[in-house]
DNA sequence: GGGTGTCGGATTTTT
DNA sequence: TCCGACACCC
């Protein structure tokens, strides 16, 4: 191990080589907020293959979103050989699939299908209405409870007090699941951790294998995952198999306990990996030092908690500011008057609002809107999740799968062809009868029997119009084929254009739109990549892949010069040099559901925490007196936290008895407080790369009016965008991750062609793809007929369904 | 079976 | 206030 070094230890400070080169036995790294914890797992990693020799596959590294396994990825490959392969870097439930892929002979689930917590919802109302149970629980609460059944969290559990109605429900849930050959998420863990339980050939030929186990987030895991790293890694209680196993964790940023989530499962680990070296990292490379002494002044209020004190040697004072607003109108309008008056070092892009609750955005895009600030709001729907999207995937899963209930029912009429209530009772009942019917064979079992059954002329004409759907649908086309044939043969775009306004239209087709570049994309990749041995089509790979992305790969390309907007909880793991936490009040944060418990209440001040910590130069953290929840104004006490801020690194203001001039001279006043230690040693020295956005140029230049799709204040966006109109039209925009859609607003008079249709733009069809505007003319107000030249031939189409194409 | 009106409920999020 | 679930009517 101390053969000559080819891998350098020198951009790590000393706990964090510490963590790097102890590559013998178990490791609790506690790593405070910006301590440079990704930084440690990717070396490590880097340092096991590059110095120790070890084998990448006899490494795995677990994280818990696909986003941090990127990242990862991309961090260490960077690092090593351009020879070496990657070792194993994923999400727990990506590791779980691919074990239950590779050793499925071992598993009695030969193949299956994953379906997400939305599917297994409809499941589970299904099976409530079939025991005439959905008055005594409601569907949330079933699935909450099943998941805590799996993770033996019968405290919660207990709570619901409706023991025998969970297991009742949970046992024809589990038998729907083995007879349509479905998997949950929580069941990929729950089967491997079978497997090893079950399967002692497989446990040791596995933990011969593995070697080297790192663990991202400790303080997220649920029991299922920590009992998961055990059977990965000891070969019995107490005795460790593997070489080395990391945990990575930090308890004060631990804000999931109500997913399931156990802090204590660090502590475990200290007594199930014993003996366990312990390294805390808390030298601290984001903030200023005025933030971090208030997140550790705040947090040191948690009593159950071990000890720990974050520094950074980044000087500086007057860093944060308390307003107290009237209202949530001035929070808003204060907020968007300091981000007009950043320093210049600073960038919209580098800054971010964040809240406790969704419901508190709304004011936010109204003020931003009128004052022309340029805002992308993170999280909310993803992208597998949207109804569209569901619902081409479950066209193209039931060609995959024809025993696939769930996509079935989604489809069943969906566009609509009159099968409605009734008919779906009578599917259901008769595939539990035939239950090796495929759907095609069930479909024509229904229309030739409609007389016996009791159903009408419409409905087997909508059966055989479903039916007749597939007929092309062949496993053997190519996905984008696939893709298309559905599109066109179920008229779905029709559907859309007939179900939905305009701007949601746009937004859907849009939406398909991005699903077909990444079926395209997949495919292109699929087809370089094809190995001789794997079997494996193309559709089935696609659907596995996606299985478990929730969210499509980002393109955050159109955010960058926006102000994000997002939970506290979306903030953790990131960074901006301006932070906003709104709404510092009694019942927000702390939420009023927080109020009863002594714990609830500290993982609220955890999340006060991980706020304070996002922040690296500037924090504004702002308060109303009165608010209007629900319709009904309240007056707002302060929140406790706010008292537990040191006194002596805050700036307060009563926005609530200032004049707006003073508030404004106040807010530039304190922004212009430059960097007094702009540059950390840190980051002179070891991390260049960090540098850059200190050193953008103010982009409130080039600020952009942006609308957002969902407001309802129509009239009111009217006067603003008059006002605030670029000379040149609208920069163009791009799907956000949140599916929170910017959209540039039409400002062309209605009689004249707007660009998007002129004569040579590119366009894009959901179902011809892309074309060039040959001519077009004015049909309706905003609509137009346009002649475009698609790689098939022309074709004229109204202008409400293509796109512009970007 | 699909459209319209009324009532109640309303943290946080990933896989 | 606002959105979704459900009931009722055509």
């Amino acid at each position: 191990m101390n053969t000559p070094s080819s891998f350098s230890l020198d951009h790590l400070n000393p706990e964090q080589q510490q963590a790097v080169v102890k590559t013998s036995g178990a490791l609790l790294v506690i790593a405070g907020a910006g301590s440079g914890k990704t930084r440690v797992i990717t070396s490590r990693i880097a340092y096991l293959i590059s110095e120790c020799n070890v084998p990448p596959q006899s490494i795995v590294a677990l994280t818990f979103t696909n986003k941090a396994a990127k990242e990862m990825k991309e961090r260490i490959t960077k690092l090593i050989s351009s020879e070496s392969t990657l070792p194993f870097v994923g999400t727990f439930h990506s590791y779980c699939l691919l074990l239950l892929r590779k050793y499925k002979a071992f598993t009695g689930v030969e193949t299956f299908t994953i379906i997400d917590s939305e599917d297994q919802k409809a499941l589970l109302k299904r099976i409530l209405e079939k025991f005439g149970l959905e008055k005594q629980i409601a569907t949330n609460q079933i699935q909450h409870a099943i998941s805590c059944l799996k993770n033996q969290m019968h405290k919660q559990l207990l709570g619901y007090g409706k023991q025998q109605i969970i297991e009742q429900v949970n046992h024809e849930y589990e038998r729907e699941k083995k007879a349509g050959n479905l998997l949950d998420f929580d069941d990929l863990i729950v089967k491997v951790l079978e497997l090893f339980k079950t399967n002692s050939h497989f446990k040791e030929e596995f933990q011969r294998k593995v070697k080297h186990v790192l663990i991202d987030e400790y303080q997220d895991t649920n029991s299922m995952q920590h009992t998961l790293l055990k059977e990965m890694t000891l070969s019995s209680p107490g005795v460790i198999s593997a070489h080395s196993i990391c945990a990575v964790g930090d308890e004060d940023q631990s804000i999931y306990s109500w997913r399931g989530a156990q802090v204590e499962n660090i502590r475990s680990f200290k007594n199930d990996f014993a003996p366990v070296e312990t390294i805390k990292i808390e030298q601290n490379y984001r903030s200023a030092e005025p933030i971090l002494k208030a997140a550790n002044h705040v947090i040191a209020h948690n009593r159950n908690r071990t000890p720990k004190e974050l520094w950074s040697d980044k000087k500086a004072h007057k860093r944060i500011l308390v307003a107290t607003c009237s209202n949530g109108y001035q929070e808003a309008d204060i907020i968007a008057q300091a981000l007009t008056s950043l320093p210049p070092s600073i960038s919209l892009g580098q800054c971010a609002i964040l809240y406790r609750t969704h419901a508190q955005t709304r004011v936010f895009e109204e003020i931003f809107m009128r004052s022309g600030i340029a805002y992308a709001i993170i999280g909310g729907i993803r992208f597998y999740e949207r109804k569209e999207i569901k619902d081409i995937l479950a066209f193209l899963r039931l060609i995959q799968n024809p025993h696939d209930k769930i996509s079935l029912l989604r489809i069943l009429n969906v566009p609509q062809r009159g099968l409605g209530e009734k008919v779906e009772t009578i599917l259901i009942e008769e595939w539990d009868k035939y239950t090796h019917f495929t759907f095609t064979q069930l479909l024509e079992h229904l229309i030739t029997q409609s007389g016996l059954l009791g159903l009408s002329r419409s409905h087997t004409n909508g059966l055989s119009e479903l039916k007749k759907i597939f007929i092309n649908l062949t496993p053997s086309r190519s996905i984008s084929e696939l893709y298309e044939i559905i599109l066109s043969d179920s008229a779905y775009i029709q559907y859309l254009a007939k179900e939905y306004e305009q701007e949601e239209f746009r937004s859907k087709s849009e939406n398909l739109r991005e699903l077909f570049q990444s079926i395209s994309f997949f495919e292109k990749q699929f087809n370089e990549n094809k190995t001789k041995e794997s079997s494996e089509t193309a559709l089935a790979a696609f659907l596995n892949e996606i299985a478990l992305l929730q969210e499509k790969i980002e393109d955050d390309s159109g955010e960058q010069k926006m102000v994000k907007l997002m939970t506290l909880h979306s903030a953790k793991g990131l960074e901006f040099d301006f932070v906003v936490i709104a709404g510092l009040e009694e019942t927000i944060l702390p939420s009023s559901k927080s109020l009863e418990s002594r714990e609830d209440i500290e993982e609220e001040r955890r999340l006060f925490y991980v706020g304070i910590t996002r922040a690296r130069e500037y924090l504004l953290i702002t308060r109303a007196l009165a608010r209007s929840t629900y319709g009904q104004k309240n007056a707002q006490d302060a929140s406790r936290f706010l008292g537990e801020l040191p006194e002596k690194e805050i700036i307060h203001i009563d926005a609530s008895s200032m004049f707006p001039s003073q508030i404004n001279s106040t807010l530039r006043s304190w922004l212009e407080n430059t960097y007094s230690n702009q540059k950390s040693s840190y980051q002179t020295i070891f991390a260049p790369d960090i540098q850059p956005h200190f050193a953008q140029a103010n982009q409130r230049g080039s600020i952009q009016q942006y609308v957002h799709p969902h407001s309802k204040k129509p009239s009111f966006q009217k006067i603003t965008l008059e006002k605030l109109a670029p000379k040149n039209g609208f920069p163009s925009t791009k799907m956000l991750s949140s599916g929170n859609i910017a959209k540039p607003q039409n400002l062309t008079p209605s009689n004249s062609i707007p660009p998007e249709w002129q004569k040579n733009s590119r366009v894009f069809h959901p179902i011809f793809g892309s074309g060039i505007v040959l001519s077009s003319s004015l049909k309706a107000e905003n609509k137009y007929l346009v002649t475009v030249a698609f790689p098939e031939g022309e074709k004229t189409i109204l202008s409400t369904f293509l796109q512009p194409y970007e």
